[in-house]
DNA sequence: CGGCTTTTTGAACCCCATCAATATCCGTGG
DNA sequence: CCACGGATATTGATGGGGTTCAAAAAGCCG
């Protein structure tokens, strides 16, 4: 084979993290960092190649190799309980924070599975210390990004605790149509990442009981729904749903 | 009255925080450092007045103050939503960390409310990044006490999503347990500090449920209950309930 | 088109919430 | 010390929300 003329098709530059040109900055590690320390900030990061649906990031039991945030695609992160049974602890988008399980007993708890082609940012565990006292902004924002992740799963176990299911669903519409307008795109019409089975999980709902909920809810023309594709079409009536509005009721 | 020659009720020296004499130094903020970095965090604590039973260390949308480490009795935290609804999120003993939830939004998004006498030592938000940089092993002690909490909330999603109500009473009753036998006490008999009204909140149940489901326990001579006296008389088999144990089935 | 997975729909049952009543504990004051 | 009242906890009966089993429908990909 002659020696090819054109460019590789990877290109190195491309793999280079560049915190400074990522449209997540608003949301992830670089918020609120000068330009110095984003400079230390993509020396340290390692952009990981990207994964394929389905395809793990890491496994549960894995040593814990450092906190990944998500560039691009989504994820979810599964919990395992000795006889099998599996628990959908979350659903992470771009900007928000991979790994945090592993920082209690230095191993990963759950696994973190691609729910589309996907690509993370990773800060090593050997760097964390230096950085994090190098750039005491990014401690900041770590901390907060920790937080929310923390609120998080707090507001979970109250839906978990105290809805039903119909309203657990609301819930989820709610906050997931937030998290992608906080990305840029329409908070009232998505497309989900993850399967009816996942989906169901996550709520702690029978698949079938997910299925006739969203139908019943289309039915009542609250939402339109079409397998992964979802629009919200009375907003206020779901928020109300879901325990977020108390007035007007 | 005279001038009363006998000490004063209160030593201000025993005020004073000293984590060097403090029995939770193997669980809490201190464990890993050295006589130097722990004069450091001594003289960053601030030893909060004592709370008695009822009473909050602070509550939900309270600006952010800092984190704190339960020194003596225990603590609920309760999520609240809009039009009323409670949610326990968390139980914390001698050496747990409150406070996290405030981490996102700098503000707490949860109240935290003493079960009983209990008492606190704080790092304030002023002081943490400093200190963190001064002292590095701290930072990585203060991210494991986040980890844990961070995976003992994955593990209730996981027993609210998919365990049926005595199964997520056996869970809890193994779990306290272990936490109790960690800071040098029974790990099969115990005093409960919360009610059952907030037992059956924190697990999902209804009160009635709870109480029946208890009493069943008892009936099948798998426990000892008493009002909030517990004894654990068959751990294999609760811990079979609570599906940890996958063999022997 | 044919085989697979994913999703939806249908019917029967069960766990658990709810309503209602009783029992027990605990602090207060007579 | 005991009597009283309120909070806490247990027990009973009923009904509903959601699971489970079963099967059909719809999408996906070769």
């Amino acid at each position: 084979m002659p020696k090819p003329a054109i460019a590789p098709l990877i290109d190195i530059a491309d793999l280079k993290v560049s915190c400074s040109k990522c449209s997540l900055s608003a949301l992830c590690l670089p918020y609120g960092l000068n330009r110095e320390e984003l400079d230390h900030l993509e020396q340290t990061l390692i952009h990981k190649p990207t994964l394929r649906a389905n395809e793990a990031l890491y496994f549960a039991g894995d040593d814990y190799r450092g906190l990944c945030a998500v560039r691009s695609g989504s994820f979810k992160t599964v919990l395992t309980t000795p006889d099998g049974a599996e628990q959908i602890t979350g659903f992470y988008l771009p900007g928000e924070l991979l790994g945090l399980d592993g920082l209690g007993q230095d191993k990963y708890r759950c696994s973190a599975i691609a729910l589309e082609t996907a690509s993370v940012c990773e800060i090593r565990k050997e760097e964390f210390k230096t950085i994090c006292s190098r750039i005491p902004n990014l401690q900041e924002q770590i901390l907060r990004l920790m937080g929310n992740n923390f609120s998080q799963d707090q507001e979970r176990l109250l839906s978990m605790g105290q809805l039903k299911g119909e309203e657990r669903i609301a819930t989820f519409l709610i906050s997931m149509g937030q998290r992608l307008r906080a990305r840029g795109f329409s908070s009232t019409r998505f497309n989900l990442t993850m399967s009816r089975h996942d989906l169901a999980n996550y709520l702690g709902l029978a698949v079938e009981t997910l299925s006739r909920m969203l139908s019943h809810l289309q039915e009542r023309k609250l939402i339109a729904v079409n397998r992964r594709s979802i629009e919200i079409l009375e907003e206020e009536r779901i928020r109300k749903l879901a325990h977020l509005e108390c007035r007007h009721g």
